[in-house]
DNA sequence: AGCACTTATGAGAATCATTCTCAATAAAAT
DNA sequence: ATTTTATTGAGAATGATTCTCATAAGTGCT
């Protein structure tokens, strides 16, 4: 398993409690997209008294170094999902929340053209897909757990 | 010209002044993007008095009415837009706020795919691009000002 | 037009997520 | 071990948005 002081470091941040704890959070696989707030939560369930401010501060320096990307959903709710896959977009289920990742370098391409020709040079982009899966289309209930993977990968 | 107040009547809202006023201001070519604290100041500065509270019920009240649609920026920022062209994505100029507009109906054809496969259902997408406009990259400012049509139209 | 009924507005308080402040503390460097 | 520098905690501050409630407008009916 990877060593979090090592990352810590090698992301340019000194290797304290609070900045260790939340890194073992994210890594858990349990947890995929989460909250400042449900950071607290775990944080505090596992008896660690961590701040709400730190754990902001904490998220943020972990944005900052690339150890984590923070998704603005609707609603100005933030959440964070550590950085450890590459580039990938979203489809949430509206009716239970589930969230699945898909990759297609075909779209990526797309709209790296689109940019080029209109004179934008992308930087970044964040792509939502919303609608419900078919496990609650068809028998009113999610059949597709969550999943530490990318759950749909499409190659070029 | 289009009558304001049967667009109001139309969406089942009571034609009140405030929110005349405000679809006024949503028509206005000049704006495109705006936030509710935008329209509140152009209210102001046109002399009609109305409270902030009231801006947001308004711009609420023609969301829930599809007269516009909500944007959910970066940073917990939303903008709204007037409701009257065909669905479309945008590129956010990350440097200049510009806002550009694009459609790609390749772009849509290939997420109806995947989700498709994956045995997802579309409701709906968010597509934003961040970048910078060719003229911030060049020369320091922005070159590209704001227009009302689709600024990129790609079709099939 | 006049009256009753329902809905919208204004102003300020309240809320929510997030950031800031600053004194106390812990890591890193010497 | 001591100095230096960055981080933390707690609570205050912020900014966007929503809520509350008394007042003011629209709407429908006579």
């Amino acid at each position: 398993m990877p060593n979090i002081p090592q990352n810590l470091k090698q992301a340019g941040l000194k290797t304290t409690l609070p900045r260790i704890k939340i890194l073992e959070i994210l890594k858990n696989n349990e947890v995929r997209h989460v909250s400042a707030e449900d950071v607290y939560k775990l944080l505090l369930e596992s008896g660690d008294e961590i701040g709400l401010a730190t754990v902001y501060r904490v998220l943020t320096d972990f944005e900052n170094s690339n150890l984590v990307i923070r998704h603005n959903f609707e609603g100005g709710r933030s959440v964070f999902e550590l950085n450890d896959q590459p580039e990938h977009d979203h489809m949430v289920c509206t009716e239970c929340g589930h969230v699945f990742e898909f990759r297609d370098e075909r779209m990526n391409e797309r709209q790296k053209n689109l940019a080029t020709n209109a004179g934008f040079s992308i930087a970044d982009h964040s792509l939502y897909v919303y609608g419900t899966c078919d496990g609650i289309k068809d028998r009113g209930e999610c059949d597709m757990p969550p999943r530490r993977d990318l759950d749909i990968i499409v190659k070029k």
